[in-house]
DNA sequence: GTGGCCTTCTGACATTTGTCATGTGCGCCG
DNA sequence: CGGCGCACATGACAAATGTCAGAAGGCCAC
């Protein structure tokens, strides 16, 4: 019985190798690969993978969008991420989405085989060391409209354009973003918004 | 003959996938691997390749820098790089530092073969979209200060911490701070920012 | 049903930025 | 040599931002 696995990922260097590596394993068949977001999901409907291994930055939906829809679509497909950057935020939205496997890209093509055997199975793998990190981060101290308001802030918008995007008073993006630097111990909104997305909380 | 590659690249998977890819050419031999710059720069030493395949963001040292010290230890030794993504600043840099190769990791495994050889026998090799980029994004409208000083911002540093660190006077900060926001056409500072990373300016 | 937290607002204030005019001195190039 | 651009500065003003106090409504929990 052959373990039939989608391949997403957008650099065709990587995917290729990959590919060609997880084909050596000889309980492993890689039935279809993808170059992005919607290709992923398309690709999956065609063929219906029994894991998808989905790289978390994609052109056109990230890896954990991909991973949500197919819960739903497919409920059979197991999913797992796999990523060069891994923060702990990540990690956290990529369960919330029933993602069973997180694993960075720096784990031999050998212990990859592996995990996709272990999520085949059922059962779930997190990368200990990012589980580390997301647990020393912990939880986000933010509301969600803090959180919001900080997601607007990050390209350096000036409050106007904000507040008008959030539809909120100029006043209240300001109380709510003096309350989120205050929260996260930044100098000001600019080092918050670095800190937060450090730590995955946007 | 064979030509003997030195690869070096942070992520385990990706390494081993493309040392795996790079061993189905036969003229070709991966001679030793490396996790960061200076593991690189170790190897490239121990077993002076002919051709070094360097990732452009490593930990330790990254692609360009290694390009440079092996420029001048092993001058016989050809470097490329490989880069997820590819600004057009370091681009320039890299070629400024005598890298014969620049290519994105989307290309296939086989053309990264060909432009291995390509290298080799001493041409060039940039990808053709990077250089449209580069070009379209051309130099740096910025002076040195000007570059300087918005790098110091660019972690949302308050101008008196910036006229510390570069020991200059607030007021010439800010003066220094306006042009680059005006030259960029950035709407303020951070979005400066910004552009000038997307354009590999600073 | 009261107390606590979140959302949302207003107004006022201090501080920080952004912008401009203007000045000096240096080095380079024609 | 004279001009040009850059480095660096000052001072002043307008605009944006950060901080605080206060207040109203909603929702949840005890």
């Amino acid at each position: 019985m052959t373990l039939r696995v989608l391949l997403a990922d957008d650099e065709h260097l990587i995917r290729g190798a990959l590919a060609a590596l997880l084909a050596l394993e000889d309980d492993l068949v890689v039935v279809a690969e993808a170059a992005s977001g919607p290709e992923a999901l398309a690709m999956a409907r065609a063929h219906r993978p029994d894991v998808a291994v989905l790289d978390l930055q994609m052109p056109g939906a990230d890896g954990v969008s991909v991973a949500t829809t197919l819960r739903g679509e497919l409920p059979d497909c197991r999913t797992m991420i796999v990523t060069s950057h891994g923060r702990p935020g990540h990690l956290k939205r990529a369960l919330a989405a029933g993602v069973r496997g997180f694993v960075p890209k720096t784990v031999s093509a050998q212990r990859l085989a592996e995990i996709i055997r272990t999520v085949h199975a059922g059962n779930r793998y997190v990368d200990p060391e990012l589980a580390a990190d997301a647990i020393s981060a912990g939880d986000s101290p933010l509301t969600e409209r803090e959180a919001e308001v900080l997601e607007l802030a990050a390209d350096g918008a000036p409050v106007a354009e904000i507040a008008e995007r959030a539809a909120l008073s100029q006043g209240t993006v300001r109380n709510y973003l003096s309350s989120a630097v205050s929260k996260l111990g930044a100098e000001n909104r600019h080092a918050a918004v670095r800190l937060a997305r450090e730590r995955g909380w946007v």
